[in-house]
DNA sequence: TAGATTGTTAATCGATTAACAATC
DNA sequence: TAGATTGTTAATCGATTAACAATC
């Protein structure tokens, strides 16, 4: 057995993991029962040598000769991941961005639960998207309290983001997707992931021009 | 003056320097002209030995003892980044996220611009998001080819993804941003980013659940 | 068995951090 | 001048790749 399966994983790490999940839910959908280090990182775009290393972090158990079994290597994945349990999530700002969220990410798929959206605009406070009615922004702090909502994506306007931020950290959250145009101030033990959509824009533009 | 100034930017690199730049841009919006290596790293995240460290790698010029020039730097790195000329882009499928993209990305700032969107559905084609009128996807073809657009945004739903992909890449788009759900086969001189939203969410539970 | 493929360690490579002289 | 901060190199750290024995 040895070392450190059961230490935190580094970000590029798990960071992978998580996309080799979303590859072998697909082969598994087309009715594959078995894959190669090889296949998952022709898929992934990396070589069978990282793959097979990344998965030496995890409890996984390949089979030396015939690749990894799709389900065994999905679960060892999830537990790797913490996505055990459901984790409560709650989307704030519910223009385009907010939407898309709602409607179409998997989380239930994932160990998650998108708990409650939230937008101050009294036309779409009502609405619903994904399976979530749109709350008021004024019932965030309760909503949160009440659900246990331990996640959030911020996707307000930038003017908003940092008030909507303090808010939620004090109801509390403990982890933040930031769309938001703004860099966010946080204590050290709130977790922030910027997500500004217009850096992954820049990068494509950069990449395209070599 | 010495060595690899001109040579390609490795990817952390140029990913920090783009969001060095919005930070840039946020401070001169609020008045600040000058701002040291340690301001901009905390206002990132990461430490000011490697801010000056990515900043070397560019034609920037500090002042020693009163840090880097507001405008100059955001100059700096435009030009680094290659954002000079104006790159033409499109958006496939203009579901939440599509719309999202055409309305809130502040393209025409950095070096590109929107110019063209496009759906199957005839209910959509034809309205306005952003600047831009939605085109259909039958005019797409002709559409990339006249306004020689050579980057795309594709948010298309997974099934269609790889087909609309197929055909950008033989009008002679050279890099795109992959928001459906499925990886992308393509020809190696074709740059592809991933960008599956439910990865970010994957990464956020893990980071707050250790 | 022979062939394929994993598990695992070691070697290489690249990225980050530290340090400090240069200088505004 | 003294203090602040950059420019630049060297040292450290971590991530990727290579290699190959184990074994199904």
């Amino acid at each position: 057995m040895a070392q450190n399966k059961s230490d935190s994983l580094s970000a590029p790490v798990s960071q992978r993991l998580s996309e080799y999940l979303l590859i072998l839910e697909h082969l598994k959908s087309q009715g594959q029962d078995v894959v190669s280090s090889r296949v998952l990182a022709d898929s992934y775009g990396n070589n069978a040598s990282q793959v097979r290393h990344d998965l030496f972090q995890i409890e996984s158990t390949g089979s030396r000769s015939h690749g990894y079994d799709c389900k065994n290597l999905s679960e060892a994945i999830r537990s790797a991941l913490n996505l055990e349990g459901e984790k409560r999530l709650c989307v704030i700002g519910m223009g385009n961005l907010g939407r898309a969220i709602a409607t179409h990410v998997p989380f239930q798929n994932y160990g998650m639960k998108l708990s409650a959206t939230f937008d101050i605009d009294p036309t779409i406070i009502g609405r619903k998207f994904g399976q979530i009615t749109v709350s008021p922004s004024s019932s965030l702090e309760a909503t949160i309290r009440d659900k246990k909502i331990t996640m959030a994506a911020l996707c307000v306007p930038a003017e908003k983001s940092q008030s909507s931020c303090d808010l939620l950290i004090k109801m509390g959250v403990k982890g933040i997707l930031n769309y938001s145009r703004m860099r966010l101030k946080v204590p050290k033990h709130v977790y922030v992931q910027d997500e500004q959509i217009i850096c992954s824009f820049l990068q494509l533009s950069y990449k395209t021009s070599l």
